[in-house]
DNA sequence: CGGACAAGCTGA
DNA sequence: CAGCTTGTCCGG
C-alpha cells in the first residue's frame, strides 16, 4: 500500500500536456512494440467500485500520481484518478491502453487522506476524491508533492517554481506588514494542536493575518476555513490586499474556480475556502486555521457526512502542520482534541456583553408572551431588529381561557382556527376573540366558537407561528414588518423586500442571511433550548454567538441580544449571561458521557435498503453495541472511531442503497 | 456503478 | 418458446 512510488518519469515535462502527447488509443500498439511497457495504476471514479485497475501508457509518456485519466472499462470510457506509476504489467491479463491523459488532480496525500476518510465516514474514494479534484480540468505543470511527511522542514520552495510558470500568481508579492495581535492569538499560533475561544464580536483577521504570514515565513502554505462561501471571499481579498498571495476555494465549479485550484496546488502561500478546501492540493501545507470550528455547515448532509473540522485536523496530523480551530463557543469534539487558549476575560465580556434575558413566566406581557415589554420597547425604537422565532407559518392552536381545552373540530378531531379572524389580535392575544366561527383546517367543517368541553367562548392563542406573529407585531409597533423564513428562498425578490424593513422577523437562517443587526430577540428561545435533539444546546449557543457578532458588527450603543424565554436558568443561557461559555461545558460534557454521546463515544445510524442485511453482517462480539431498528435504522455505539470503522468496514456490505451516518448532529 | 448474461416468469 | 423481468457477476 503505502510504498513510495517509482519516480520513472522525466525530468522535463512538455510545455502543455496536448493529446499529442499521448498515443491514440491503438489494440496493436502493444504487440507492436513490446520492449518499454509502462502500466499505471488507476482507480476508475465509479462510486461503489473502489477498486483500481491497471493500464498501459506509451512510453516517455508524463504521467504522474495524482493525474486524471480516461480509460476504456467495460465497454465504456470512464474518467479515473492515477494512484500508482511504473507498475509492472500483468502479462496474464490483456491490459488496455488509457485513452486520454486529462490533467491534474488529488496528489498522493490527498489520496491517501480518501482512503483515510473512505474509512472514517464508511464511504468511497470516489466520492473524497472527487471533492478533491478541480472542477474543471487543469493542464499546467504542478510541483511535485514533498515525499516527506513535513512539509514545513522541506526546504525545496514551490514558490519560484511556480512562480515561473504559473502566469497568474503575483511573483514577487509585497511583505505584508507584521500585525500586533492579542496574547491569547501569539498562544495559539506557538501550539500545534490548539482551540482558540474567541468572543463573538472579536475581529479574527488580525488571527488569519498572522496565521498566514507565519506560513509565509516558513516558505509554506496556510489553509483557512471559513462555513460559507461569503466568508472565504471576503477573507480572501483582505489577504489578497494585505499582499498575500491567496487562493479563494468557495464553491466555484467554473473555470474560475479551477485557477484558484491551481493556485493553491502551485503553492499560493494562503488558501482560503469553505468545506471542500478541506481537499485542497497544498504541497506546502503547513498552518491550518478552521474559523467559527462549531458551525454545522463543516458537515456534509448526504452521505458520506464527512466533516471537514475532522478532515483538517487529520490532515495537519498527517503532514506536520499546525492547527488552530476557532470559535466563540468551541464544540465538545474541539475541546477534546486540542489546547484551549482564550482571550483575557476582559476582552470576552466585551465581546460578548449583549445578552439581556427576559423571563416569559414573569406577567410581562405587552402582546401576550412572545411580546415582552421589553422586546416592544427595542421594536418600537430606530434600532435595526431582528426577531428570531423558529417556527413556520401561521398556524393557530387556540385554547379555552376557562378549561384550557384546545379548540377541535366535531367531526373530524383536527385543529380548529378561527374563520376570516378580524385584526384585533394586536392589542392582547390573551384576550378573548370575539370571534364567531371556527373552521376545521383538515375537513373544512365550520362551527360557533364554543368549546366543546365547557361551553365557554374566549379562547387563547397557544403557538404563533413566523406569519402571525409578523402581523401581531406590525400592528404593536404601527409599521411593517419584513418575514423571512428558510423555505422561501426562491422568491429572491419578496426577500430583498423583508429585508429592507427595519424590524425583520423569521426562523433562525435570518442570522446567517444578515451581516449585521443593532439588536436580535429570541422570540422563544425554549424552542431551541428543549429541542430534542442531543446537540440543542451546542446549537443554541451557537445561535446566541452568531447574534451577538450581528449585534457586534451593528455598533449601536443600545444594541442588544434579547433572549425570551421561560428556562433562565438553562446553563446555555446562564453561561451567555456571564459572556463565559465555558461554564456550559461541564454540564453539557457530563451529561454526554453518562448518555454515552458524541464526542464520549463514536456513533453510527445506519439506515437505507440495504441496511437490515448490512446490520446482520456486523460482528456482534467486538464490544461495539448495536441497537434497533427504530423506523428502519439502527444505532450502533462503540468507545471510538477506531472500532466503530473497523467494524462497519469488516462487515459485507450488500448491494443496494445503504446510509450510514457517523456522529450525526441529530438523532 | 452499469453492462452482460443467465435464470426465471408469463402468456398464447 | 419468445419476450421480458429480475438477479448475479465483474470489470484491467
Amino acid at each position: 500500500m503505502g510504498t513510495h512510488h517509482p519516480r520513472w518519469r522525466s525530468q522535463e515535462r512538455p510545455r502543455s500536456l496536448s493529446s499529442s502527447s499521448i498515443p491514440e488509443l491503438n489494440e496493436g500498439w502493444a504487440s507492436a512494440h513490446p520492449s518499454p511497457r509502462q502500466a499505471i495504476r488507476v482507480l476508475p471514479d465509479i462510486k461503489a467500485l473502489d477498486r483500481e485497475f491497471d493500464y498501459l501508457v506509451a512510453p516517455g509518456t508524463d504521467i504522474s500520481v495524482g493525474d486524471m485519466v480516461r480509460v476504456p472499462f467495460k465497454g465504456r470510457i470512464v474518467a479515473g484518478w492515477v494512484t500508482e506509476v511504473g507498475v509492472e504489467p500483468d502479462e496474464s491479463l490483456d491490459l488496455k491502453t488509457i485513452k486520454k491523459l486529462s490533467g491534474r488532480g488529488p496528489d498522493s496525500e490527498l489520496l491517501e487522506l480518501a482512503r483515510w476518510a473512505a474509512w472514517r465516514w464508511v464511504g468511497h474514494r470516489a466520492h473524497f476524491l472527487r471533492t478533491a479534484s478541480p472542477p474543471a480540468m487543469v493542464t499546467g505543470p504542478l510541483p511535485a508533492t514533498p515525499s516527506t511527511p513535513s512539509a514545513s522542514s522541506s526546504s525545496a520552495l514551490p514558490m519560484g517554481e511556480a512562480g515561473s510558470v504559473g502566469s497568474d500568481m503575483n511573483p514577487s508579492p509585497q511583505p505584508p506588514a507584521a500585525i500586533r495581535v492579542p496574547d491569547a492569538v501569539e498562544e495559539a499560533l506557538s501550539l500545534t494542536k490548539c482551540v482558540l475561544r474567541l468572543g463573538p464580536g472579536t475581529d479574527r483577521t488580525p488571527l488569519a493575518m498572522a496565521v498566514a504570514r507565519k506560513a509565509v515565513e516558513q516558505n509554506a502554505q496556510a489553509l483557512v476555513l471559513c462555513p460559507s462561501a461569503g466568508e472565504s471571499r471576503a477573507l480572501g481579498a483582505r489577504l489578497s490586499q494585505a499582499g498575500f498571495q491567496v487562493a479563494v476555494l468557495a464553491d466555484d465549479r467554473s473555470s474560475a474556480g479551477a485557477r484558484q485550484w491551481e493556485l493553491a496546488a502551485k503553492g499560493a502561500s494562503v488558501v482560503v475556502g469553505t468545506r471542500s478546501a478541506a481537499w485542497a492540493r497544498l504541497p506546502e501545507l503547513a498552518e491550518i486555521l478552521i474559523l467559527d470550528e462549531h458551525d454545522e455547515a463543516y458537515k456534509q448532509e448526504q452521505t458520506p457526512c464527512w466533516h471537514a473540522r475532522d478532515v483538517a485536523i487529520e490532515r495537519a496530523r498527517r503532514v506536520g502542520a499546525s492547527c488552530i480551530a476557532v470559535s466563540p463557543c468551541p464544540s465538545l469534539e474541539a475541546l477534546e482534541w486540542g489546547e484551549l487558549v482564550t482571550e483575557d476575560r476582559l476582552s470576552e465580556r466585551r465581546s460578548w456583553r449583549v445578552a439581556e434575558i427576559v423571563d416569559q413566566r414573569q406577567g410581562d406581557v405587552a402582546g401576550g408572551a412572545l411580546f415582552s415589554s421589553r422586546m416592544v420597547q427595542l421594536a418600537r425604537s430606530d434600532q435595526r431588529v431582528l426577531c428570531i422565532l423558529n417556527r413556520k407559518g401561521r398556524v393557530r392552536v387556540l385554547a379555552c381561557r376557562g378549561c384550557n381545552a384546545l379548540a377541535r373540530c366535531e367531526s373530524c378531531d383536527g385543529v380548529v382556527g378561527t374563520l376570516d379572524a378580524p385584526p384585533n389580535v394586536g392589542e392582547q392575544t390573551d384576550q378573548p376573540l370575539d370571534v364567531a366561527v371556527f373552521a376545521c383546517r383538515r375537513c373544512g367543517t365550520n362551527r360557533p366558537a364554543i368549546c366543546l368541553e365547557c361551553g365557554g367562548t374566549g379562547f387563547k392563542n397557544l403557538v404563533l407561528g413566523v406569519g402571525k406573529a409578523r402581523e401581531e407585531l406590525e400592528v404593536l409597533i404601527r409599521e411593517r414588518v419584513g418575514e423571512l423564513t428558510a423555505n422561501d428562498s426562491g422568491a429572491a425578490r419578496t426577500q430583498e423586500d423583508a429585508l429592507r424593513c427595519r424590524v425583520v422577523i423569521g426562523t433562525v437562517a435570518l442570522l446567517h442571511r444578515v451581516t449585521k443587526a443593532d439588536s436580535v430577540v429570541f422570540m422563544d428561545m425554549d424552542q431551541e433550548l428543549l429541542a430534542p435533539r442531543f446537540r440543542a444546546s451546542e446549537q443554541a449557543m451557537a445561535m446566541l454567538a452568531q447574534a451577538c457578532r450581528l449585534v457586534a458588527r451593528g455598533g449601536h450603543e443600545q444594541g442588544r441580544v434579547l433572549v425570551q424565554t421561560r428556562s433562565p436558568d438553562h446553563p446555555v443561557l446562564l453561561a451567555a449571561a456571564a459572556c463565559d461559555p465555558g461554564r456550559m461545558i461541564e454540564p453539557e460534557s457530563s451529561l454526554r458521557k453518562t448518555l454515552r454521546l458524541a464526542p464520549y463515544a463514536a456513533l453510527a445510524l445506519i439506515s437505507g435498503e440495504a441496511a437490515p442485511l448490512y446490520v446482520e453482517a456486523l460482528d456482534r462480539d467486538r464490544g461495539v453495541k448495536i441497537q434497533g431498528p427504530v423506523d428502519g435504522q439502527w444505532r450502533a455505539v462503540a468507545d471510538n472511531h477506531q472500532e466503530l470503522c473497523d467494524l462497519l468496514a469488516d462487515a459485507q456490505r450488500p448491494p443496494g442503497r445503504l446510509r450510514v451516518e457517523i456522529d450525526p448532529l441529530r438523532m
